[in-house]
DNA sequence: AGCACGCCGACT
DNA sequence: GTCGGCGTGCTC
């Protein structure tokens, strides 16, 4: 009697497939086999067995499947489970959000890793905590009972056991979160610990690996597709039981997951940015739900979910105060830049000078690589863009060109405005290249280096950087965003911020929570171990709230202003949100298109609910493809949900093959 | 997403 | 007269 089996390919086709296997052989819920797919052999998964064929499907387009490509399940029902569950709300086919839990990258990005000792954060397991960081630890155990037997129907009525470890930059979070790691493996509990997705995570997995050895795995993007492959068999076996990685671990097939942890919870990397476009604490929180394991999250700058779930009692915040390791919380004063020609005003100077004089370091941070961001014509308003994307060029002095940041377009910078010939026509806006010159030109005896995507590109280069500035090598360390996240070093006395402004005023609604949290994360670099740090940030509005509550690291005064503008404007946490882009090479399609999805949608919303556009996305043009939205706004996910799955199934008749809709639920940024 | 089938313009 | 553009439809 032949067997069926359910398989699911990494296409977008929101089905099923069932085929034949005449012998049963290998095949088996979980593993992945190659099959006759269209006219084509592709390798999809089996995530169901069934006696019969499916009714209403002619007995002879059922094929065989040809091999079984996997010796042992890589899923199991669960995952299948969580996976349907992605699929669901992020509103894609169940194959791809299948397909992306797999670690097997369709293409594995190229991202600088640390290794070796570039930077022993992994300080000795202290001896003692405090006593705040003893607190957290006894509440999060004693409530998470892994001792003791929680099992699935025990736990439905207990309210979720969600974690957040509150406090400011050094105050020991990391301790808390091995320890209680530490407990759930001792309880015979599996742990996954969730990074942000920058060098980081190679951090974070050197010092998991030191205290956990070989109960560890770890899963990075630069891994190839079979060491990944090796660390997930080794996980579904149960040979490693912690699992530390980026937002894809948490698809990591741990058994008996007892504790997710997720560091630098604000972090925007934890969203994908492709489909299925998930969060991964979204997905956390529902694994959470599904095996009665513990969520501890932290941060000095939650997100404006967590803090509204904090305020409502829905996730148990845990607050630790004091700076550790002789530390405190530096001192922060906003700059204006109003009446400075120059990117460094004479106090940010001075500070330098009187810094560079007590023998200590500096971090600069600016979230602008190249020389100048903005060609402008003062005589007939001109303005440089690339040709491919609604974006103005940047200067890359040293390099003598001007860059698209979206595209990677280049072209030579010219000497005149292009439009009118004038000479009054220029690159304006400072860049890191810029503040890299004018610090060479006012300190030529200070040690400067440069850390942005420019300056790492070659090999080694950011492990050289750091090694070299932890050692003292370096007086002044100058950076992107790279200088502002998880990077520990104790030598540093000043930051300064060089433009705060930056990305203060992107039409987006969490430009601001942004722009605050980068602040303060950057803040929290200055005396970590000393308790003398500066900072100052420089801002061409001294005034605005935004900055103000950022130098007063006053996470709490900038979400009661945030969430009160955040409520008026009906925007998250406020409300849910869906946006949906069209994108194409002809305009007049794309707009077309996305109209007639307009049409559709509109009358399957609730009451209550309501659309913004549809309008050109503010990035109206990336890579030759304009682009234009809406977004749809309720408060109920699960209505918007419905309403955005029936409109693109009605789409799907009237759609047009030049243009693509892409789906995002929960987006995290209206660009 | 792929991939093939099918129907209209400029080339050996 | 054919090669090849991309619009359309399907994948157990």
């Amino acid at each position: 009697m032949p067997h069926y089996f359910e398989l699911l390919f990494d296409t977008p086709v929101k089905q099923r497939f069932t085929y034949r296997a005449d012998e049963k052989g290998e095949a088996a819920v979980g593993r992945r086999a190659m099959a006759p797919f269209g006219r084509r052999e592709a390798v999809g998964c089996i995530v169901a067995e069934r006696e019969t064929p499916p009714a209403g499907l002619d007995a002879d387009k059922i094929k065989a499947i040809r091999r079984v490509v996997d010796k042992a399940p890589l899923f199991g029902e669960d995952e299948i489970a969580l996976a349907c569950w992605v699929a669901a709300y992020y509103l894609c086919s169940e194959g791809e959000a299948l397909f992306a839990m797999l670690p097997s990258g369709r293409r594995a990005a190229v991202i600088p890793t640390l290794g070796g000792d570039a930077l022993d954060s992994a300080e000795e397991r202290p001896l003692t905590l405090s006593q705040e960081q003893e607190d957290a630890l006894h509440e999060i155990v004693q409530q998470a009972g892994w001792g003791m037997r929680r099992e699935g129907a025990e736990t439905e009525n207990k309210p979720p056991l969600h974690f957040y470890l509150y406090g400011i930059t050094g105050s020991g979070k990391t301790e808390v979160f091995l320890r209680a790691a530490e407990q759930a493996l001792a309880a015979g509990k599996s742990v996954i610990y969730l990074v942000p997705e920058i060098s980081l995570t190679h951090q974070a997995a050197e010092v998991v690996t030191r205290r956990f050895a070989n109960t560890a795995a770890m899963i990075h993007s630069a891994m190839s597709g079979s060491e990944r492959l090796r660390e997930w068999t080794r996980i579904r076996q149960g040979e490693a039981r912690i699992v530390v990685g980026p937002r894809s671990a948490i698809f990591a097939p741990v058994k008996e997951l007892g504790l997710v942890i997720i560091d630098e919870e604000h972090d925007g990397s934890f969203k994908s940015g492709n489909t299925p476009r998930y969060h991964a604490r979204q997905v956390a929180m529902r694994r959470v739900a599904m095996t009665g394991a513990a969520l501890l999250m932290g941060s000095a700058t939650p997100s404006a979910e967590a803090w509204k779930l904090m305020a409502e009692g829905r996730i148990h915040r845990l607050n630790l105060t004091a700076r550790l390791s002789g530390g405190a919380a530096p001192l922060v004063k906003p700059v204006s830049l109003e009446h400075t020609s120059s990117c460094l005003t004479l106090e940010l100077q001075e500070e330098i000078r009187q810094t560079a004089l007590a023998g200590r370091q500096t971090i600069l941070f600016l979230n602008r690589r190249g020389f100048a961001y903005f060609y402008h014509c003062k005589d007939c308003g001109y303005e440089l863009c690339c040709k491919r994307c609604s974006v103005s060029l940047t200067w890359h002095k040293a390099r003598g060109r001007a860059v698209c940041h979206y595209c990677g377009y280049e072209t030579r910078p010219p000497e005149s405005c292009p439009s009118c010939g004038s000479l009054e026509a220029g690159f304006m806006g400072i860049g890191t290249e810029m503040v890299e010159e004018e610090v060479k030109r006012r300190f030529p005896e200070l040690r400067l280096r440069r850390l942005d995507a420019d300056t790492i590109e070659k090999k080694g280069g950011l492990e050289e950087t750091l090694t070299l500035f932890k050692a003292g090598a370096i007086d002044i360390l100058l950076g992107t965003q790279m200088v502002a996240k998880g990077l520990n070093f104790p030598g540093v006395r000043l930051v300064g911020v060089i433009f705060a402004d930056t990305g203060l005023h992107l039409p987006d609604f969490r430009a601001a929570e942004r722009t605050f949290s980068l602040i303060v994360q950057v803040a929290g670099r200055a005396g970590r171990f000393f308790p003398d740090g500066k900072v100052l940030v420089q801002t061409l509005r001294p005034n605005d709230g935004v900055i103000q509550a950022a130098c007063a690291l006053d996470v709490e005064g900038f979400f009661r202003a945030e969430f009160e503008n955040r409520r008026m404007q009906g925007f998250p946490p406020y409300s849910r949100l869906i946006r949906v882009v069209a994108r194409g090479r002809e305009s007049d399609r794309v707009a077309s298109a996305l109209g007639r999805f307009f049409v559709l949608v509109r009358p399957l919303l609730p009451r209550g609910a309501d659309i913004l556009g549809p309008a050109e996305c503010p990035l109206s043009l990336i890579a030759g493809n304009f682009r234009r939205q809406i977004l749809l706004r309720g408060t109920d996910m699960a209505e918007l949900h419905r309403a955005v799955r029936i409109a693109l199934e009605k789409y799907e008749n009237s759609k047009d093959a030049r243009v693509y809709i892409e789906v995002d639920v929960d987006p995290a940024q209206l660009l």
